[in-house]
DNA sequence: GCCGTTTTCGGCCCGACTGTTTTCAGTCG
């Protein structure tokens, strides 16, 4: 059973965590986060890097070292340093550190002093009152502890973009009043557009003293002010959500929302090329000594930097800052270069639109082409199409597309992939379609090997245009299914089979890392709304975002192109 | 533990807020 890559990206985090608060050098524990890090946005798996003879100590933030012990890890599935950790340090320590106020430190303290190894521990501590007799500690303290103890979860709660985003409007239009002539901005991980968001980060600029987090703490929405200060301000929502709130003067405006967009492994690889010339980069700016050389915008901090301007979604620290040294940052793939959508369902299966409702929708956002792709007849709660509608329907779509105007509607279906890799309609009808997008409903617990050969096995059918959500993966409700994404990937190459990045903002599946690996193999992809109503249809930009994520260029991407290539592109 | 068009050793991002303190360590982002 092969060591997967988010495991041995755990155990660096384990042991990242451990070292911490053991007390060790700090810079060795954030070698360990980093090449955590670096591991998780691996495209393809250790085992197999290894095993195709590559330099593991190449990639970054891994050096001989590490690539030992990852060498190690593989071939024992232990990693001797973190399992002789758990030995000094026994108990939940990780679980202990995960309270918020509570960091390496007094985590060691309150194992040192008072030999608290598990929140029960913890708990028994902090109700005698022994906690706040210790060095540090407090009254105040003791009761954040007993508090944070009675809640349920401690484990990091993260929000889908969507969601966040319903959050992020309301909460400006709420602020936008007391900015006045100043600027604001939602930063952090919600700029940069990943798939789910931890916290909000807003960036506003105005005088410190300014009332704007005084606004924030009196928002109707507010369950608790964690931190309120002049400069930052932070409290949650009572959705759980997280809010930062940063004020900086109007000069510092650029470099404040840089600082506050991060990624933080972003930060400070540009703070590392500041240090290289003698310069500060702080969230004030861009300073050789006490001189500000740059801070109002984010464009003239990277120009002085000697680097292209990164666009948000790339700031990950996954190569970008090296590529934007050397003019080689790609040209992100834009919403307006969508010319179609080649995923939507109608009345017909699930959807609660018909074909010509959908059609019209589609021509009010200017494309040029929808394919209607309803359920196949195993999605019987979809209530899934036989051959006999399915070819009523390609019918249909003939007759109604005579009446439309500058926009052309593709005969497609979504279907089924069966248990075994066949299709779930026979090829003579298969081939009277112009778009085939199939995917898998039902059965995700095969095993990977049985998984990905079920979807290989799919794509040897000629007519098979795309893979529809190839991981089948639902944010915070469904795992992915097994499936060897690297073999997927190559399979499709060799097929010309395009993959899907599907738009709904449940799924954004293919992810961003799956989408960078594919464009990697050159395999082209389809971003698609899987729409099932008129007003999905917008669901596009999220696909946008996810496959900007990935470093797709319209090139890469098939419904950025006309009706006449699309159609060329996808025969196979 | 990583990394190097000055370096194979000596650096490694930087500041705000809180609580416990009498000037700052720890935590957090």
């Amino acid at each position: 059973m092969p060591v997967h890559n988010a495991e041995i990206a755990a155990m660096f985090d384990q042991t990242a965590e451990l070292l911490e608060i053991e007390g060790a050098n700090p810079f060795r524990v954030r070698a360990y986060r980093k090449a955590a890090r670096t591991i998780e946005a691996l495209p393809k798996s250790l085992t197999s890097l290894l095993a195709a003879g590559e330099d593991l100590s190449k990639l970054p933030g891994i050096g001989k070292d590490l690539a030992a012990k990852i060498a190690g890890i593989l071939a024992s599935g232990k990693f001797e340093v973190l399992q002789s950790l758990k030995r000094e340090l026994p108990g939940e320590l990780g679980d202990i550190a995960a309270i918020p106020g509570l960091g390496p430190k007094r985590v060691k303290i309150l194992y040192d002093r008072l030999h608290i190894r598990t929140l029960e521990d913890l708990r028994r501590a902090a109700r005698a009152g022994r906690i706040r007799e210790l060095k540090g500690f407090g009254e105040k303290s003791e009761q954040r502890i007993l508090v944070a103890l009675g809640k349920p979860i401690l484990t990091e709660k993260r929000f889908k973009l969507s969601v966040a985003e319903a959050e992020a409007e309301a909460l400006i239009k709420y602020v936008k009043p007391f900015v006045g002539r100043g600027q604001i901005a939602v930063a952090g991980s919600y700029r940069r557009r990943r798939e789910t968001v931890g916290d909000l980060d807003i960036v506003v600029t105005g005088r410190k003293t300014s009332t704007i987090s005084d606004r924030l703490v009196d928002y109707e929405n507010v369950s608790e002010v964690v931190a309120h200060g002049p400069a930052r301000t932070t409290v949650i929502l009572r959705s759980g959500l997280q809010v930062d709130l940063r004020v900086v003067p109007a000069q510092s405006y650029g470099s404040g929302l840089m600082y506050f967009t991060g990624s933080k492994a972003h930060n400070i690889a540009l703070r590392g090329l500041a240090n290289d010339r003698g310069w500060k980069l702080n969230e004030y700016g861009l300073f050789d000594g006490k001189r500000r050389i740059a801070g109002a915008s984010e464009a003239e901090i990277y120009k002085k930097l000697g680097l292209a301007y990164v666009p948000p979604e790339l700031r990950e620290d996954r190569g970008e800052v090296a590529r934007a040294r050397a003019r080689q940052l790609p040209h992100l793939v834009q919403l307006g270069d969508i010319r179609g959508d080649l995923h939507a369902h109608t009345t017909w299966s699930d959807g609660t639109a018909t074909i010509a409702e959908m059609a019209a929708a589609a021509k009010e956002r200017g494309y040029e082409y929808l394919a209607i792709t309803d359920h196949s007849k195993h999605v019987t709660i979809a209530h899934g199409l036989d051959s006999a509608r399915l070819a009523r329907q390609i019918d249909e779509i003939e007759r109604v597309n005579e009446t439309l105007d500058g926009l052309t509607l593709l005969k497609g279906s979504e279907v089924d992939i069966l248990a075994d890799g066949r299709l779930d309609f026979p090829d003579r009808l298969l081939s009277r379609l112009d778009v085939v997008v199939a995917s898998v409903h039902y059965k995700f617990d095969l095993s990977r090997e049985a998984q990905t050969e079920r979807i290989v096995r799919a794509m040897d059918n000629p007519h098979v245009t795309i893979i529809g959500h190839p991981t089948g993966r639902l944010i915070g409700a469904r795992e992915p299914y097994e499936v060897d994404m690297e073999r997927l990937i190559a399979a499709a190459k060799k097929r010309n089979c395009c993959l899907e990045i599907n738009a709904e903002p449940d799924r954004l599946d293919l992810n961003d890392i799956h989408a960078q690996a594919a464009k990697g193999a050159g395999v082209k992809l389809a971003i698609s709304t899987d729409a099932h109503a008129t007003h999905a249809l917008a669901y596009m930009r999220f696909g946008i975002d996810q496959a900007r994520r990935g470093w797709l260029e319209a090139d890469d991407v098939i419904n950025t192109r006309s009706l006449a290539k699309l159609k060329k592109s996808i025969k196979r």
